[in-house]
DNA sequence: TTAAACTTTCAAAAAGTTTTGAAAGTTTAA
DNA sequence: TTAAACTTTCAAAACTTTTTGAAAGTTTAA
């Protein structure tokens, strides 16, 4: 295969599991191609590689940005802006973790937490079933939150080697 | 709270988590009043309850099913079928781990699987870049997929206290 | 058989999301 | 200053996904 062809794949592919993931199809392939580029790309060559708008290039970097997993780079002696990407994959799931925490966990969490005051009956039908249920997703959530807390900390060693010994 | 504006926060909050993690909102607040239903529910309560028509509830429990998260149930002496929730958390966490795998991680390590024997010369930044970039997520997707099955084959009870003392 | 009770399908409509590109805004060098 | 080089914004258009509801299909009881 072609490093051409292999790169569009990579793209393509990268673009549909984003997809899946609640992540704008552009935002995903975006960031595949930076993922693959040695250099930092400006907006222009973004735009002409994905066939994309300016508009759309400008939006997608700017939430990459947000996201912590795309930089912005000046280089001396050009104008230009230039944008390059995390490469180490570990740092980029670790950095995803942290956000989607933040962004989604968190707000779940404290809906949870005011839904365990309920009026009523605690002998009714109803009443148990939700409470239960509540309670229980609650002792989930929060154990998923010490563990994203942990995998932030934690360095790629320990997942790639301790952490698969440990939980044999 | 009164029970009934509490069920309606949780089956909304649980409509917006799935929002964002690319499941149709729908799905997840059908999903959300089973959990909280102490009995299984017929198409006619889950459409009143949610206010959507039969064609969308038929099709969310359907595909609530494919996920191995909702039964149908049938109540002896009625000709309707009732659907219920795993109620278990941990459980509904497995079985999503155990589909997001089969549908969307082993179709990505497929293709990286194939991109590792693109043409051209080693030595050229652009190729480098490349293969490093991909051997690198195919490290961290070999290790994503052999942690999942480990997960779908262990029990709650290791992930809710064995484990948050290993990884201290 | 028949028909009532129920479930599934699917084309069209509605709703939601993404993309475009031109205009407005900003920065820099001369 | 000015104007060229560049970035950002945003309303409208294109596209995608979801929802509807009526029709078709299926099952059951009599």
């Amino acid at each position: 295969m072609e490093l051409k062809e292999a790169k569009e794949q990579f793209i393509h592919a990268w673009g549909t599991l984003g997809s899946n993931w609640g992540i704008n199809k552009t935002m995903a392939q975006v960031h595949a191609l930076l993922l693959v580029s040695p250099d930092p790309l400006s907006a222009e060559e973004i735009m002409a590689e994905l066939n994309i708008s300016r508009g759309n290039a400008n939006m997608n970097l700017r939430d990459l940005i947000e996201w912590g997993i795309v930089n912005k780079i000046h280089k001396s002696g050009e104008r230009k802006e230039f944008f390059s990407a995390e490469k180490d994959i570990w740092e980029v799931a670790k950095q995803i973790a942290k956000e989607r925490k933040k962004r989604e966990l968190e707000p779940v969490m404290k809906v949870l937490n005011q839904l365990q005051n309920v009026e009523g009956d605690v002998n009714e039908k109803d009443h148990k079933a939700f409470t239960e249920t509540i309670s229980n997703i609650q002792k989930f959530a929060n154990n998923a939150d010490s563990t994203i807390d942990k995998l932030i900390k934690a360095d790629e060693n320990w997942f790639l080697s301790s952490f698969m010994k440990l939980i044999r």
